[in-house]
DNA sequence: AAAAGATTGTGATTCTTTTCACAAACTCTG
DNA sequence: CAGAGTTTGTGAAAAGAATCACAATCTTTT
């Protein structure tokens, strides 16, 4: 996380993604250039922090004009890293999972669901558009033969520890955990949860004026 | 965010529900009392941290052995407003949408689905399990007549914005946006968003070692 | 070409969140 | 019940992140 010696917080590459998102609809429709007042305004930044984060990469504004919207795009890819596609797998393939199996946004992100699994035999063996759902068995020489690095994690929540476990023991490193539960892996590697009950409930509390409305 | 004088992180909140979720597991198996460590071991997080956040409430612990579960539990539940039911609509019945109207999860987190919502004529009128779909044309008087709270927002990216209006003049309040736009609403709105690829990136970034490893 | 205007880049400041560290409070053991 | 062992609760310190604020730099205007 250091680059010329300034530690990078992860929000901020986070951010980086929404502002190569922006710029790229910018692209579309022409704009050449754009200011870091209106690149905040359109994705709910301020200012500041849109200049504080793309300044930990480097100086790509003109002062008095403010960025060229396709070399700040072309810069966020290359600092990103989209210039290279990730390989992905999905082991689940239940509601969720096969919403994600369908849905065809990643591509343009540079991401590539190359492998689907699941335990259960009636699912075995069907094919969603390019891909055939395999037997959880077949999960880690797949991994190795189609040099899988991420990996989406959709079973149900009894089994999503045993099944992590699998996915770290077939070389898996990075796991996008839908279960709602805390998974116990090493160190080393790197889960992030997406408890969708949980960003429903927050939302709730906030809602509720517990953040100080009603109390004093 | 302010309890006792202090302000308490939205972090703090989102850790709760984990807390929350963890004892309510703990009690099924009969595990009356648990450390600040334990628990902290359990849910990935420091024991300063359990705590900390515990403290923002509260005294909870007892010197020597530690929390009660059964009673943290209900403390829990009790500050994050579990008792009450909130309404939830989802719009957009696509892949994702129908993913989680599908769902039955939500049931034990207070959330009910209440009402789903597409412009498509062909899914109007269809059922799944007690939900009809709805016509996108009903959705004010249905917010209102339902009490709609919280809206789960799947429709395509290019839409979400026009929908996400349809919803804040149909006097909603909170947003869980799934679609990979940033959008603009009143400030008084809660957005959410849920962008998957995102996530997924983030965690290819770091994998990627640009976090420091291959640069000085 | 000078003055007015716009906008960047970044150190300094402020605000927020996490971690530390330890007295106080409790439990357990023999 | 005394002493050893745990564990809490919480100020204080440290770390992390966002915001401020402004000199420097570029653009536009006249
Ligand atoms: N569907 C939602 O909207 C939703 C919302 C929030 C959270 N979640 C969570 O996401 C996860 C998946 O939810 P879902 O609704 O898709 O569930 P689901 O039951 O529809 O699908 C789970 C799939 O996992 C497969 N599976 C079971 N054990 C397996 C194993 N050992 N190895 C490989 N595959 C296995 C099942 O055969 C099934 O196809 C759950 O943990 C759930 O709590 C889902
Ligand atoms: N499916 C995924 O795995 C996935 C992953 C990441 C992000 N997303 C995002 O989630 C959103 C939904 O994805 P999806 O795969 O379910 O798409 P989808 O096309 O399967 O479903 C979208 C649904 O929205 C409905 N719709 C269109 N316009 C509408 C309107 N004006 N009002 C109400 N409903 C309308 C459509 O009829 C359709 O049923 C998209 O924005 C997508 O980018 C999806």
């Amino acid at each position: 996380m250091v680059m010329n010696g300034k530690k990078i917080p992860q929000s901020t590459i986070s951010r980086l993604f929404v502002y190569l998102r922006e710029l790229t609809e910018l692209d579309k429709i022409n704009i050449r250039t754009i200011s870091s007042a209106e690149l905040g305004e359109r994705t709910n930044l301020s200012d500041a922090q849109v200049r504080k984060d793309l300044g930990y990469f480097g100086q790509f504004g003109v002062s008095g004009s403010g960025y060229a919207v396709g070399e700040l795009k072309n810069a966020l890819n290359n600092i990103l890293g989209k210039d290279k596609i990730w390989n992905v797998a999905i082991v689940g393939v239940g509601h969720l999972g096969s919403a994600l199996l369908a849905y065809s946004g990643f591509d343009t992100h540079g991401l590539k669901i190359v492998a689907a699994f699941d335990a259960d035999e009636k699912k075995v063996g069907k094919k969603f558009l390019d891909i055939t759902i395999q037997s959880i068995e077949e999960i880690k020489q797949t991994v190795k033969k189609k040099k899988v690095e991420l990996s989406i994690l959709t079973v149900p929540v009894g089994k999503a520890q045993e099944v992590a476990e699998e996915l770290v023991n077939a070389g898996v490193e990075c796991i996008l955990n839908f279960a709602p539960v805390s998974l116990n892996v090493p160190e080393n590697i790197k889960v992030k949860d997406v408890d969708l009950s949980r960003e429903l409930e927050t939302l709730s509390y906030f809602l509720a004026g517990k953040n100080g409305n009603n109390k004093k």
